[in-house]
Parts: C-alpha cells; sequence; structure tokens
DNA sequence: ATGTCTTTGTGAACGCGTGCACAAAGATGG
DNA sequence: CCATCTTTGTGCACGCGTTCACAAAGACAT
C-alpha cells in the first residue's frame, strides 16, 4: 500500500487493477513450479488452486493481459510465465540499494529469492562505520555518505529501508532526492514521499495485531458477544477521563 | 490474508470491517507516539496525518469501534490508545512460537518490535540439530520434535513460519494440528489451511515485482497510451507469435 | 463436417471501501 | 443563557473488486 498522502488517483494508466497486479506475482510463482516439472499447460481451474485464488478471479486477472488462454484446454505455461514477467517488468534488470544492514538487513540481503527475479542488489549501505567495508552476503558494506554517488553510478530506482525508524524517513528524503522512485520500507514508520514516488511497507508487528485481533474474536465466538475474557476490563489502564462513554468501560462492540 | 481455499465469507463478524481493522495498528502506532510525548488529545486531522491516511477515513474507523471522541476537542489520546488496544486484543498476552531460525527467523527473533505490544516470543524452533540448545536473542532454541509439546505447555495459538519454502507447509500441517489457529508465513508458498486458521503472509519479493511494475510504467509514461506493446527491449515475442522466451526456452505457443 | 465436451472470457449483479459534505454536538467566550 | 466556533459522526454516492453464470470458442472424436 502507497503510504502518504497519496490516495494514488486510482491506476488511470487504463489498464491493470491494482488488485490484479498484486496477485501477479502469486501465478507467477505457481507457474513457475509448473514449468519446472515441465507441465505444458494448465487449466485456471488449477492455476487457481495453486495460487490460492479463485478461479473466476483469475481468468478475469489474465483477460486484463490478454486473450492467452486456450478454450477447451487452458494456458500455455511458458507462455504466460513470459507475459506475466513482461507485464510486470521483469525482463529487465532492476538494480537496487539496500540501506540499514542490522539484523534485518543483513537477513534480506542473504536472502536469494528476489535475485532470481529480475533483482539484483547493487549495493548495501550503512550508517555505521564500522560496518563500512564488512562483507555481508559475498558484498562489501558501504558507508551512507556515499548513497547518492551509488544510486547514480548503478541507475538504481528501487530501495529498500532497513534501519531503525528514526532514521527512516531521512534515509528515505536521500534516496528520493537521488532518484530512487520506489521504496519498500520495513521499519515502523509512516514514510512522507512526493508524487511520483511509491512506498511500500512490510510490517510484522502489524501483520501479528490483526492475527490477534481475529485470534480474540475466535476465542470470543460461540456465545460472549461482548469480546470480554479474563481481565479485559484492565482496571486502572483504562485512564478514561471521567467524562464521555456509557460509565465504566463497557466494550461498545456494537453500535448502531 | 487467509490464503488457501478460504475466501473469506467476509468479516460476518457484524462489527468492524477488515480494512478498518487493518489500519488500527497505524493509528495505535502513532497514538503511542503521541502518548509518549505527553500529548493530552488529538484531534482526527492531526492523527491522520500522522497515520498516513485520510481524516474522515479515521473517523469512520473510530465510529465502528463507539463514539470516543468530543467534538469540538478530538479525541483523548490515552483511553484511545486503550479502546485500541482492546478491539484489537492485545491487553492480553499472546505466546507465539517461531519455527525456522535462520538468517530471516534470528533477524526476526532479534526485533523488539513486538514483544513491546502483546506479544511474547514462547519459543524458537528449528528442525536443524546443530541449531538446538543454539542462544538466540537470549533464548535457547529448541528442536522441531518437541513441537508439539511446546505449543500445548505454552498455551501458543500464533505461529510464525521462517522456514524454506519446502518445510512451510509440512510445518504449517504440524503446527495446526497442535493448535494453532493463527499463522504469519515468510516462506514464498501458498499454505492450506482449514477453515477457522488464519495466515498472512510477508513476501519480499512480491513486494518488489509491484514495485517493479509501477517502476516499468512510470518509465514509458508521458507518451505511449497504447498500453499495449511498451517499448521494453524485448524483440520479437511482444504478441501472440510462436515466438517467445527471455531464456531461450521452449516456444511450443499454438496461441493463435 | 458435425457433434460433443471442456474451458475460456466476460457481462452483470453485488458488496465493500472510500471520500465528500454537512448536520449535530459540544466547547468556549461573552 | 446565548452565540460562535471547532470537530466529530455519518448519510450518501461512487468506484473498485469479487463472484456468478453462461455464451462462445476451440479441441477432439466420429
Ligand atoms: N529485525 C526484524 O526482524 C524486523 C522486523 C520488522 C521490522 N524491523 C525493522 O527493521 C529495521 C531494522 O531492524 P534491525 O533489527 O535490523 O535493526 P538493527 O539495529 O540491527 O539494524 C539497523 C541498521 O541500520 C543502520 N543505520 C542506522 N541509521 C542509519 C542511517 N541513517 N543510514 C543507514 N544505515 C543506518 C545501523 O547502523 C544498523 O546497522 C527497524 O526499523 C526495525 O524496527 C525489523
Ligand atoms: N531471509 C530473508 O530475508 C527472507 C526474505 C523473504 C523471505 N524469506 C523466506 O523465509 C524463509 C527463511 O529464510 P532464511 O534466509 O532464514 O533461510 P535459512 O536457510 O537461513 O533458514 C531456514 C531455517 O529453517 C530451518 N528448517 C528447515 N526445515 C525446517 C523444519 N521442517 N522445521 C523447522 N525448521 C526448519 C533450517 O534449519 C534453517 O535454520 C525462506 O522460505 C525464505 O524464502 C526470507
Amino acid at each position: 500500500m502507497a503510504t502518504g498522502r497519496t490516495h494514488r488517483p486510482a491506476t488511470r494508466s487504463r489498464g491493470i487493477p491494482e488488485a490484479t497486479v498484486a496477485r501477479l506475482p502469486l501465478y507467477l510463482r505457481a507457474l513457475t513450479g509448473l514449468s519446472e516439472r515441465s507441465v505444458p499447460t494448465v487449466s485456471s481451474e488449477e492455476l487457481a488452486a495453486a495460487a490460492g485464488v479463485n478461479s473466476a478471479k483469475l481468468r478475469k486477472d489474465f483477460s486484463y493481459l490478454g486473450s492467452y488462454g486456450t478454450r477447451g484446454v487452458g494456458y500455455d505455461v511458458e507462455y504466460l510465465v513470459y507475459q506475466i514477467s513482461r507485464e510486470l517488468g521483469l525482463t529487465q534488470d532492476w538494480p537496487i540499494v539496500m540501506v540499514g544492514i542490522g539484523n534485518l538487513g543483513a537477513a534480506l540481503a542473504n536472502y536469494g529469492g528476489f535475485a532470481s527475479r529480475g533483482f539484483r542488489v547493487a549495493a548495501l549501505i550503512d550508517a555505521d562505520p564500522a560496518m563500512t567495508g564488512k562483507s555481508v552476503a559475498g558484498m562489501a558494506v558501504q558507508h551512507a555518505d556515499d548513497l547518492e554517488k551509488i544510486i547514480d553510478d548503478n541507475g538504481v530506482s528501487i530501495g529498500v529501508i532497513a534501519t531503525p525508524a528514526g532514521a527512516a524517513q531521512q534515509v528515505c528524503d536521500r534516496l528520493v532526492a537521488a532518484g530512487v522512485t520506489s521504496i519498500l520500507n520495513f521499519a515502523p514508520t509512516v514514510l512522507s514521499v512526493p508524487d511520483g514516488v511509491d512506498v511500500r511497507k512490510v510490517d510484522l508487528s502489524i501483520e501479528l495485531q490483526i492475527l490477534a485481533f481475529h485470534e480474540q474474536r475466535k476465542a470470543g465466538e460461540g456465545q460472549d458477544d461482548t469480546a470480554d475474557e479474563a481481565g479485559t476490563e484492565t482496571p486502572a489502564a483504562a485512564a478514561k477521563p471521567a467524562r464521555k462513554g456509557p460509565d465504566g468501560d463497557v466494550p461498545a462492540v456494537m453500535q448502531a
């Protein structure tokens, strides 16, 4: 999700819906698996199952790309792999920089999963002088002072931020100023970017909180509608100012 | 999103929309920041800016929780922190297990960000005997053989999978069989789970591919409106001809 | 050719999410 | 107590995304 103020004015590019774009990599992964097993063709039903989506949705998604199927048969696996790759822009080389080579950054650098697709780690950057020159994933970490030059020299347009939250916005600003127009942010902060720059975020903590919500709901299912269990009524913690609210802290789960 | 066959039958729990739930952690983070700076109240406009969303959306989101604001003033920060925490189920303790303590798993274990909210790492589990007993993030790694016992002993209902893709489904099955009902999956695979189990996934590679798509689009912007054949350097294989393949592959395209 | 069978591609209906715009609520000042 | 000003809470409209259901397209057998 593009963070920042931008409610994208729709994918105005009269083409592929955002939701579809987000699923293409999923299809691509499933297709790659089939390709490796030398499966020649696949039906929408089979592929949908492999990708974990509804088959009608898959067909509609593909219809945005063109008519690449054959009725009565299905889709040619190799051909589809190529078409989706091209649509996603994976037939070209994408040099990326990774900023903040700490625990997470180092793990990401060691991850081979994205190097396999068009992505290539052009540089690892960290602000800690002690890190500079150290080899991570077979690559020497470079100092943040050279960030602008590195981006320029390598024609980088995609950056990954794995610094502490406090440094993220600053790093982001420098990346953008240097010409980066797509950012993947692992730091738990909202990044502000100018129009034309895409930001996507990955946040473990948020994912867990969403799971916890549903988990809590499951636990309180069946009877207790007011999702309230042992000690939810945390007494003091409420810190509820004396006014509003149906006094106490009635968990008004539902309202008119 | 719940992977697998289940298209969730909507958040049938007559209550908070899924999209709203996904934003609550964002609001919570912004509010926590305000709380630490001892800001007593905040308007929807200010908070929305801090969370990177539209203020109308924020107000509507909060309206699902109840009427916790004061017109003409705004929202009481502490009170709202509590309400959202409670709604997300963060007022209780959530023991979690992490399976697959490799590069990524270790980085996640070292991450303090989720330990601060109700989450507590109950155990680190790995199948590699060489890992067993090793200390990661101040905690001894336990062997996968004991997975069921660990989950049972600690009352774990949330699991994190950071194993290689090939092992993920198997690990997932064991987690579910042992009683885990929420899974956060970092392995690039679609997990099949029975109804009632939630799966969320984090996939760096997918995020980058989505960014690449938009990046490619930006590059080809300005003129060519007919977004059929973007002038990528792909020579012949543009349309439907039987020719194909970036990496010299089997053509085999009978697609007319 | 012709018929049958499979599977695509898509029109249409529906539901969810978003954002606008405004009335109502309450604070604040006189 | 009344007037004014601020900000919430929400009715409403709109657009996107999902799903159903089916006609059309093609493969394949006869
Ligand atoms: N580790 C995880 O599993 C995890 C999970 C989710 C989110 N996060 C987030 O990812 C970020 C990194 O986490 P981590 O555990 O790797 O932290 P870390 O402290 O191990 O690493 C941070 C690195 O960033 C570098 N750095 C700091 N300021 C910088 C700057 N201005 N420019 C360049 N480099 C800079 C530091 O030198 C350090 O090497 C944090 O924001 C964290 O909240 C981490
Ligand atoms: N490292 C990353 O940045 C990154 C990013 C995105 C996705 N991923 C994915 O996350 C997963 C882990 O990546 P990694 O780099 O940490 O790999 P890794 O090889 O370093 O670690 C995998 C760990 O899982 C353990 N393991 C294997 N089978 C197991 C089983 N059945 N039960 C328990 N443990 C088992 C291994 O012993 C190993 O310690 C992979 O699927 C990878 O594709 C990683």
